[in-house]
DNA sequence: GGAGAAATTAACCCGTTGGATAAATACTGT
DNA sequence: ACAGTATTTATCCAACGGGTTAATTTCTCC
């Protein structure tokens, strides 16, 4: 009973690591849901279940919280993006998988596209000062050389095209599609995201490049929909 | 002489209209510029060349002021929406021209994208409360499926298409590559804004819809890009 | 077991910001 | 020309929000 000691009074105890985690996480949360001019400090702290001063001492004032949160994201996305092995699929099942990942990490992740959104609001202000992040290159467009040129290579694919913008134009049909969505649910007047709409967005996506890759628009738009009964009034944007 | 009032020697002048069309307008470049937290209400202001007071006298708080501008912003596309005639086109040249008039309105129109962006963050908040922006329905989707059964007709399009998918896909193309483009531009180490970036992508842009719709990728992706000298090291997101 | 460092709390500071009040000035119809 | 109204200016203020200062408590290592 020497070292045991049983005075357990103390009103806090010390846990720098874990307080910074807490921290940064409160802080994702907040930036993510109110976006940088948004965010309160307060807050942070509040949902960190600390005090404020502890923002400054482990991390640093508001734009500091906001880089480490940015780069705490990008690093995540990265991170899980190397797990996925494209090799040893046929070239038009890489692309669905592909496609199937980025969608479902964003589905995953809805912080990271608030905080990109943010920042690109920002004209990418933090980003650019992040020599971290602009080290953290992804695999992807790698990967989607190496996939397109097999798919060229064994016929699947009649034609080439340049990864970058394949890779752009992936992201892009998941990333408007679920950042937008709450605009584009009103406009249209029905859920986005209740679960038919996912699916059928994810079929339609992949459906659409893999058609454009291969040329076998039939096969791939099985997505061929019989106009919905009560069809929506067209909208749009 | 009589009316001629030479007394010029007037503090100011009254100017309603005009002063309501200054204040918006300063309002659209403050909202799109900060989004609706950043945003200050005295820049607002100073920028309309008028005094607070004259903005809730004319429009509202600052609440009231974002909601006018979206409203007018949308107003503004879906006037331009309507004057695309696409009738007396083949329907792959009509597809190309959809794509073309969506990319360019977004570049002449940066702060729409910027407004989107800022409504989304917000999670629609304040469309959901706007019965004007709900019952301006684009005219694009029943464009589209029009086009869509000509095509099949035709025989230029080997299947049909759900409209609203693929107006949602063409948006999210040009929309995402544009609003993004501040971090894309960091983390792929070039400028996606300089003009042969912007053709390039034009370009990959209509040549992915249009393959995947026709069925004939090569035709259309003549944007087989021989792998660049110097190709710059592989990035994402 | 105690001194010094590390971690945390509590209280305060002060410029900013959205919004309000009241007074002044220009216009309009009669 | 003048009364009444519409438009604009000139101040003010209370709350908020990021950041700081100083004191307190816990831990670690001799």
């Amino acid at each position: 009973m020497a070292k045991a000691k049983a005075k357990r009074n103390l009103r806090w105890q010390r846990d720098p690591e874990g307080m910074r985690l807490r921290i940064l996480e409160a802080a994702k949360q907040e930036f993510s849901a109110h976006g940088l001019a948004g965010a309160r400090v307060d807050r942070i702290a509040a949902q960190a279940g600390a005090n404020k001063r502890m923002l400054y001492y482990h991390v640093g004032n508001k734009d500091d919280l906001y880089l480490a949160v940015l780069e705490g994201a990008y690093d995540k996305i990265r991170s899980e993006e190397r797990g996925l092995d494209l090799e040893h699929l046929d070239p038009p099942e890489a692309i669905r998988r592909l496609i199937e990942f980025t969608w479902n990490y964003f589905l995953r992740n809805p912080e990271f596209l608030s905080l990109l959104q943010t920042e690109n609001l920002a004209r990418a202000k933090h980003l650019k000062r992040s020599a971290k992040v602009k080290s953290m290159h992804s695999p992807f467009v790698e990967m989607i050389r190496a996939v397109v040129r097999r798919g060229v290579e064994s016929g699947d694919f009649p034609v080439a095209v340049d990864p970058v913008q394949l890779y752009i134009s992936i992201a892009a049909l998941c990333f408007f599609y679920l950042s937008n969505s709450a605009t584009l649910s009103v406009i249209f007047g029905r859920d986005l995201l209740a679960k038919d709409a996912k699916a059928e967005r994810l079929a339609h996506m992949v459906g659409l490049v893999l058609a454009a890759l291969t040329g076998q628009s039939a096969a791939l738009f099985d997505v061929v929909k019989p106009p919905k009964k009560g069809a929506a009034v067209a909208q749009t944007v």
